[in-house]
DNA sequence: GCCGTTTTCGGCCCGACTGTTTTCAGTCG
């Protein structure tokens, strides 16, 4: 049983306990233990009762309660909850404005178990003969169930961008002294996001009033002094809040989240003899202010050095930030070159030349060509005769190009029995070459983790291209053992991609941070189709930050010459 | 249900907005 599976399971119960009205400490308990296992990068079916205790938020119930899962395929209590509640009704739970207490009144007074009966008693009018409900929340629910099957729920972290700096520009025009920082799961480089945050820092009210009367807003959910929320057009949801210059360092590190870094940050100001809030931290003697304008000072009146936001995710960073043991973690501008990318040999929209331009004009030192192998029919995959004229057109260009290197390579295909789509002696050819996975994601995990060892055992392979196949929100990453594949990686010496178009971002930031421990080399690669695409870089590099890489971690910030002596091609054993 | 530099029992983050109320519970982030 895989980490995902028991989080699942425990996230589950948490959820039944909410509408049960159960002790919110309790609750809480159930809802940490989810979060962290299923970011953990050991499997934790497969730990000991005392390493399970050991994580934190793991004490003697649950650690039993996951054992019992482990071995059993169940949980007695979460069956027994099941039995009190259909599990239907966590559906009911994530509408706007339906929370845990009024889906327990639904199902209790009026027999709701599904979005279909709640719709229906909306219109027949039976929900707001409920005390303590309303007409209005009649109303609301109705359209809530509407939003709900019009909308999905999490996007992409790029698309969530793209509107986010839309609506900030706007914003910036309309209320041009207000400070505007996009917060939330952006700012700390979340793959998904689930709405857009935006934090506006200015003594007038100018940005609040801007943000409702924006031209994509479709609705507004609810308007205050300080506080927005409005849903865009597209079906994102978008939040404003507003707050005095003074407390823009303490309302950016609130905002930012996530939820359980702030709250144990939180603890740690209580332990202190400190409240923490938007606003700032006060002493709670005498409710003096001694941080808030600015976040790292807060964070250093805290005892800690400033935790980047994308660590903010309650996986030991306050610890870390608390000993000084904090990684500097990579930057895009640490990037020396980019290991994987197309042009219009195979599926790429520009030539040769123009792409190595824009990596030149970008910075970058060196750029792999990494056109894909003829079983790619569909992108053009060149077979052995296409990719060794490419390579030379590729090394004839390399010698008129001034401030650039490129490098000829290939994005092989790894075939279902995990030998190469092209012969090694082709292979030998090139300055690098890329495998990767585009068909068969459907295998077993036993076929697959040998799928994958096979290629890593091929001595032309340098990389293994976006490793797990995944297509975020759209396909499921392929079964393998992880364990075993990176293990072997790191053995061979192949480098493992971390790769940045946008819907892959895989490796995925736990399995990243895995390949680190391990001690396999990892690539924080664009895949770009176009000079644009090079800036995906972006995407990876997030990854590789949020996996708690430095750049010593990452090959692809090493100069050229000594990334060709690291490449497996130059240490290979025949 | 977890956890320990005031604690192995008694704590457990904090504030804004809405709707249904007569002072607040529920929801949200």
């Amino acid at each position: 049983m895989d980490n995902l599976a028991i989080a699942r399971v425990l996230a589950e119960i948490a959820d039944l306990l909410e509408i049960k009205g159960e002790n919110p400490f309790k609750i809480r308990a159930y809802r940490n233990a989810a979060e962290a296992i299923g970011h953990e990068t050991q499997s934790i079916a497969a730990l000991s009762d005392a390493e399970r205790r050991a994580l934190p938020g793991i004490g003697k119930d649950l650690a039993a309660k996951i054992a019992e899962l482990a071995g059993t395929g169940s949980i007695a209590y979460h069956q027994e909850l099941i039995r009190e509640f259909p599990p239907t009704i966590l559906d009911l739970l994530n509408l706007q404005g339906v929370g845990p207490k009024t889906v327990a009144v639904l199902y209790s007074q009026l027999g709701i178990r599904t979005l279909d009966d709640l719709e229906a008693a909306a219109r027949a009018g039976r929900i707001k003969a409920i005390r303590g409900l309303g007409a209005r929340k009649e109303a609301q629910i109705l359209k809530a169930v509407t939003e709900r099957r019009s909308v999905a729920g999490r996007r992409l972290a790029s698309e969530a961008l793209a509107t986010a700096d839309s609506l900030v520009a706007d914003l910036a025009e309309r209320a041009p002294l207000a400070h505007l920082t996009i917060v939330g799961s952006l700012r700390r480089g979340c793959e998904t996001s689930g709405d857009i945050d935006i934090l506006a820092s200015a003594s007038s009210p100018d940005a609040m009033q801007a943000f409702t009367d924006y031209r994509l807003v479709e609705r507004v959910l609810a308007h205050g002094d300080t506080k927005a929320s409005v849903l865009l057009s597209g079906g994102f949801q978008a939040d404003l809040r507003l707050v005095p210059p003074e407390s823009l360092g303490a309302a950016l590190q609130y905002f930012t989240g996530s939820k359980a870094h702030n709250i144990a940050l939180r603890e740690r100001a209580l332990a202190r003899g400190f409240t923490l809030n938007e606003y700032g931290l006060f002493r709670l003697d005498d409710n003096v202010k001694v941080a808030g304008d600015d976040e790292a000072a807060l964070y250093a009146a805290l005892g800690l050095t400033f935790v980047p936001p994308e660590l903010r995710e309650g996986r030991g960073e306050i610890a870390a930030a608390e000993g000084s043991a904090l990684p500097r973690l990579v930057e895009q501008t640490d990037l020396r070159g980019d290991l994987h990318s197309h042009t219009t040999a195979s599926d790429g929209r520009a030539d040769i030349d123009t792409m190595a331009r824009a990596a030149a004009a970008m910075g970058l030192q060196y750029l792999a060509i990494t056109d894909h192998s003829k079983s790619l029919a569909m992108a053009n995959g060149l077979d052995e005769h296409r990719l060794l004229e490419h390579a030379r057109a590729i090394r004839r260009l390399n010698e008129r190009l001034e401030h650039i290197t490129l490098l000829a390579g290939v994005e092989c295909d790894i075939r279902a029995d995990g030998t190469m789509d092209l012969a090694h002696d082709c292979l030998a050819e090139l300055d690098i070459v890329v495998a990767s996975i585009h068909s068969g994601h459907a295998q077993e995990a036993a076929q697959m983790t040998d799928r994958l060892l096979r290629a890593i055992e091929c001595p032309w392979v340098d990389v293994i291209g976006h490793p797990s196949g995944r297509a975020i929100l759209r396909r499921e990453p392929v079964a393998a053992d992880w364990t075993r594949v990176i293990q072997a990686a790191a053995t061979a010496g192949v480098a493992l991609e971390i790769n940045g178009q946008p819907d892959r971002r895989d490796l995925n930031e736990q399995l990243a941070r895995q390949a680190h421990e391990t001690g396999a080399m990892l690539v924080i690669s664009s895949d770009a189709h176009s000079p644009a695409a090079l800036g995906q870089l972006r995407w990876s590099t997030l990854v590789a930050r949020r996996a708690w890489l430095s750049a010593d971690a990452i090959l692809n910030t090493a100069a050229l010459d000594d990334v060709r002596r690291r490449l497996r091609r130059a240490r290979r054993t025949m």
